[in-house]
DNA sequence: TCTGGGGTCCTAGGACCC
DNA sequence: TCTGGGGTCCTAGGACCC
């Protein structure tokens, strides 16, 4: 047994906590914020728990339930997010070298030459200080494994008596483990807990102590890793991928899309911000995937992709626009009502390991033109801001395709934003 | 009427080869 | 009519995550 331990940061109920810093006014009240389009519950306080709306629940749903309660809803503000989670990180790098940020509100931390002791005081550290310096609530889970960290992490945030802080360590692990239901544990999803549920393995402890060879057999690899995982044994070693795997950009349309032209300026748009994406992290597609989608939830639903694979990997937003046009042209089928549509870039390649033709042509002369154009965007609309230099062809954007009708102001980012301070 | 977005990993199965 | 076996590579789709 080695002396490192494993120690998952979570915010609690990040985004809420986002817009409570800035509105102490919410601090009191139940407060969620709704998905793109204000279609979804994605976040909520723990009084909006308590009512009883589950997480990704659709709005309409519960509207009545959140109107008669009293909820203050959000549209989500990931400019917010965003920047009160590189806080939040910069914040831990005072408490660790080993530092895996794994979403946008959590991040698994690596500690040595601890004893359990002082591991659990230095999480009581990180809980008061990110507070205090960022205004945000993290809970911390210790544990040898990450999958002990995550199910410790969850203990802690849902026990007061531990004020934020739990190891799996602690003596009482084993009785929380014969009270929690397989479904909490981290890899283990609705098909995996259907098939431990019907061999008669319902609580983690149960899952613990499965026998392996069972495992291997109904759980495959993935199952068989959390098995071990839980028994303290370390498979899962990092969650940070060695490279970008694919990159997609996507959204539902509210108003749904109808007509071709809005449908192909609303991808070019998705195109274009993609290849920016890629070409900063100096990487370049060999593989397009493109996709529209009527509604999931009516009779006749319609789903068209098209998946094109390039002789030649590129990150050239002119080229893959070309791609994408005749690529939908395939796809789009007249009168349907598209609520949802997106690009995927997948078969990413180092910008340098592409190859170039033998000979310039006059497609290559063009290419070599237009990589300058685009090189030259990217540099303005990172200096003055996105979306201040645009290709034609999606300028025209109908804001209405993206409904956030509830948003908070961009407090940390924007100076119009920042909250003002009045003295009597 | 109204149902998020962005990822990774694994596996089954087809294509192809000897 | 009968129609191997085993390997690799690739992709689509499912499962899972936040």
């Amino acid at each position: 047994m080695t002396d490192k331990y494993i120690a998952l940061v979570d915010c609690n109920n990040f985004f809420v906590s986002c817009e409570r810093v800035f509105n102490p006014r919410l601090r009191d009240v139940p407060v969620a914020v709704l998905s793109n389009n204000d279609g979804c519950v994605v976040a909520r306080s723990q009084e909006v728990k308590d009512l009883g709306i589950p997480m990704g629940i659709p709005v309409f749903r519960v509207r009545e339930k959140l109107e008669k309660n009293g909820v203050r809803t959000f549209s989500s503000n990931f400019v917010l997010y965003g920047d009160m989670s590189a806080r939040v990180q910069k914040t831990l790098s005072h408490f660790s070298y080993d530092i895996e940020p794994y979403s946008i509100d959590e991040s698994f931390l690596g500690v040595k030459g601890m004893t359990a002791k002082q591991v659990r005081q230095w999480g009581q550290e990180i809980v008061s200080t990110v507070y205090q310096w960022t205004g945000i609530p993290v809970s911390v889970g210790i544990g040898r494994t990450r999958t002990l960290a995550k199910l410790a992490n969850h203990i802690a945030k849902k026990n007061p008596e531990y004020s934020g802080v739990f190891s799996s360590d602690d003596p009482h692990m084993a009785d929380w483990m014969a009270r929690y239901p397989i479904e909490e544990v981290w890899g283990i999803g609705r098909r995996l807990a259907k098939k431990c549920r019907s061999h008669g393995i319902t609580s983690v402890k149960d899952l613990r102590d499965a026998d392996r060879k069972w495992a291997a057999k109904y759980l495959d690899t993935v199952g068989t890793r959390t098995v071990l995982e839980l028994n303290g044994e370390e498979c899962i070693t990092t969650t940070v991928p060695s490279k970008t795997r694919s990159i997609i950009r996507s959204r539902s349309f509210d108003p749904p899309i109808i007509d071709f032209d809005t449908l192909y300026r609303t991808l070019s748009l998705f195109v274009a911000t993609a290849a920016g994406k890629i070409r900063e992290k100096k990487l370049c597609t060999k593989h397009i995937t493109l996709f529209i989608m009527t509604s999931r939830f009516i009779e006749d639903n319609y789903y068209g992709s098209v998946p094109v694979i390039l002789d030649r990997a590129t990150n050239n937003t002119i080229e893959l626009m070309k791609i994408m046009k005749i690529g939908l042209r395939r796809i789009y089928r007249t009168g349907r009502r598209y609520k949802k549509g997106g690009v995927v870039f997948s078969s990413l390649v180092d910008e340098d390991a592409v190859q170039l033709p033998l000979s310039e042509s006059v497609d290559e002369r063009f290419q070599n033109r237009t990589e300058k154009i685009l090189s030259v965007m990217d540099t303005v609309n990172k200096k003055i801001g996105e979306g201040t230099v645009k290709l034609g062809s999606y300028q025209f954007i109908n804001k209405k395709t993206d409904k956030k009708e509830q948003l908070s102001k961009r407090f940390t980012t924007s100076w119009q934003d920042i909250p003002v301070v009045k003295a009597k």
